[in-house]
DNA sequence: GTCTATACTTGGATAGAC
DNA sequence: GTCTATCCAAGTATAGAC
């Protein structure tokens, strides 16, 4: 898990002495979002994984929802583009899924998605603290949707199934799917997921033919 | 949206005349959680809803905790029955694509997606909670895999997708959409998804015919 | 920039009058 | 069973020393 704008360190709870409090804050805002959920990622909790004090939280921040969002920026930043040029070779559904199961294990291990998972859930307690989660969904929605397009542009999937549609059914299957694994402790029935989407895909591929000479390949 | 255990009285804030201070409660944590959110479900907002004291909290259940269990339970009991028996009137995909929408319509109106989707969601915070609620999850998954089991069965379907994989994946996928709707406000978007399902569906039912009689038809 | 100390608010939970 | 009153813990946020 790489520590947002620095190296990746793992196992170190104390605030950088090269003063990256800001930076200290934000990791241990994403700690508390993943440990203790969202309503228990207070600003008592955050400083004291960040290994500081609760006061520096209003200092950096002005309060503790705009932490919370930095942390939530800071998991998303600069990894959408790294996703892209992953996704960028993959050409049919087969591959793509492949792709996909290993940008969910990347995330899961390195807690983008529970910080996401729960800072929409939390939204809904804390006024306006929705709207800005929202708009920094969006863009994921709106990058599948692309990614949905490329893929099945050219296959009859495309003449009844509207990319919009499918893009956010992933993100909402993907939000639900962190939300009950977390809750289980259970992180197999994921795997299973994936493994029977890809045979699945495998199937469909057999049956609607792309017009690109790669055909998908099982697993 | 009718009252746990009395008739449906709308727009009533205080408790019952008829001492039912217990089922107000649970009818306060109810509209507390939709309203206001898992953190936002204390209980003093709660009692407020229920038109009561906030020691009678504690006095009924013991805890909120308890409490938020109860409601949950309230919105549960009955209803997967009264689903088997609207579930089973439909014998293709077509058909049970039509119901599921109807179901999401009612459980949607009744804000019972908002009180599952809270407490799975706030869950993370409280110790011990997560195992609850994961129990009164469980029985929705098997429910969701035995109709899929009974859908798919005798298709070319069922030969390469295992029934558990969907329904944990339809489970996970409802959640999802119901928090992100919330977030967005926007119901328009699972209306959409639904009829983007009901024409893939009739589009698969032309592809893998059931040794059944009746074909799906699109909505 | 970082700390201590503190004011203020809210929430969980209990005791005891009625 | 229901209420008032209260204790205690935890949270947000600010003021001010260093």
């Amino acid at each position: 898990m790489a520590r947002p704008g620095t190296a990746s360190q793992v196992g170190r709870d104390t605030a950088e002495a090269s003063g990256g409090t800001r930076d200290a804050l934000i990791w241990g805002a994403i700690v508390a979002l993943q440990r203790e959920g969202f309503s228990g990622a207070s600003a008592r909790v955050i400083a004291r994984h960040a290994g500081c004090n609760q006061a520096l939280v209003f200092y950096h921040f002005g309060s503790v929802a705009n932490l919370l969002l930095a942390a939530l920026d800071a998991t998303s930043s600069r990894r959408m583009e790294q996703y892209a040029s992953e996704v960028d070779g993959a050409a049919d559904l087969g591959s793509l899924l492949r792709v996909a199961r290993q940008i969910y294990r990347e995330d899961l291990d390195a807690g983008r998605l529970s910080v996401l998972a729960e800072m929409i859930a939390g939204s809904s307690s804390t006024p306006g603290l929705g709207a800005e989660v929202s708009a920094r969904v969006e863009p994921w929605i709106d990058f599948t949707e692309q990614v949905v397009r490329r893929t099945i542009e050219g296959t009859p999937i495309a003449l009844v199934v509207p990319a919009a549609d499918v893009a956010f059914g992933i993100v909402a299957h993907d939000l639900g799917v962190e939300l009950l694994t977390h809750l289980e402790g259970d992180n197999s029935r994921a795997e299973s997921l994936f493994a029977a989407a890809e045979r699945t895909a495998a199937l469909l591929a057999g049956l609607f033919e792309s017009p690109r000479p790669e055909a998908a390949g099982p697993a």
